[in-house]
DNA sequence: TCAATAAAGGACATTTTTGTCCGAATAATA
DNA sequence: TATTATTCGGACAAAAATGTCCTTTATTGA
């Protein structure tokens, strides 16, 4: 409803493969879909975006997979994801759907829209995969259910 | 992206009537869909569904269009039209796409996303037609670009 | 070198959302 | 009563999002 699926995939794959690369695991689609209960071509195909954004690392062939380096689960940030799947139009769209959000010009909406827009904004460029890896890891929260 | 376009029109509509009504005009869904920038026939549409749930009012034949009470526009908030068209997935929704929303079994995202969530339910729920319609009126805000 | 395994990518299929069209129902008024 | 202006409702159409399938490419390891 915020997301789409597709981001919604994107982010819960991320958040999995992150989960796997603390322990040095490769993981393959059919895996990462398994686990995330999603549709698994569509989940490769939403791969295909995060590796070509550099969000995730992949490595074809046996053996193969995807993984994220320990570095990046910090300096990615949902902020990442969602503007690479869904672009940028949930931070800049116009919550009545004018054709621009304009202060100037602003919608009925605009001032309290903002407001939580900013949030979200705040919100997601705030969060790192590492972040939301380490709650998996000790099984406070899940990504299916 | 937070709202369907139906819900974008519908609540543009429903300000621009009650902006009318305030004047006790009644308007036709081509006056509407001009002055709110959107398409006539899927605004009618989307008109038969806030009629239906008693947002606003429509009366057929000559004379005949949509209008608020100004009773209505005071008790209906934004809210009220966002569930009718949309529904209430962006209530209850999880924010990761999970099949329900879940505090006992929270997505990595739970804690952090519950809250704009809140601010958006809440803020929905405080914002009447009446309020939307005032800044139009004094030329504050606008319904189209 | 060859078979097996995995991602990449393109074409296609399905579903949902958005949008259109047209005839029927209703009501005002000349 | 006939005409006209309006909403209502159903069927249809187009576009976008979601999802599938299959072939190609890269890589490993026997
Ligand atoms: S103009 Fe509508 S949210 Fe800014
Ligand atoms: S479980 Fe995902 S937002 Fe609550």
């Amino acid at each position: 409803m915020m997301f789409s699926k597709a981001c919604e995939y994107g982010i819960r794959a991320a958040v999995y493969i992150a989960l796997q690369s603390l322990d040095n695991r490769r993981v393959s689609v059919n895996e990462i879909a398994e686990e995330i209960d999603s549709p698994v071509a569509f989940t490769a195909k939403i791969l295909q975006q995060l590796t070509r954004n550099n969000i995730v690392h992949s490595v074809k062939g046996p053996t193969g997979g995807f993984e994220i380096d320990r570095e990046a689960m910090d300096t990615v940030k949902l902020s990442k994801i969602v503007k690479a799947i869904d672009g940028d139009k949930i931070y800049v769209g116009c919550g009545l759907g004018l054709k621009e959000c304009n202060a100037d010009r602003p919608c009925p909406l605009h001032d309290k829209f903002v407001d939580i827009r900013t949030d979200l904004r705040t919100m997601l460029q705030s969060t790192s995969l590492y972040e939301l890896a380490t709650g998996l890891e000790v099984g406070l929260t899940y990504l299916k259910r």
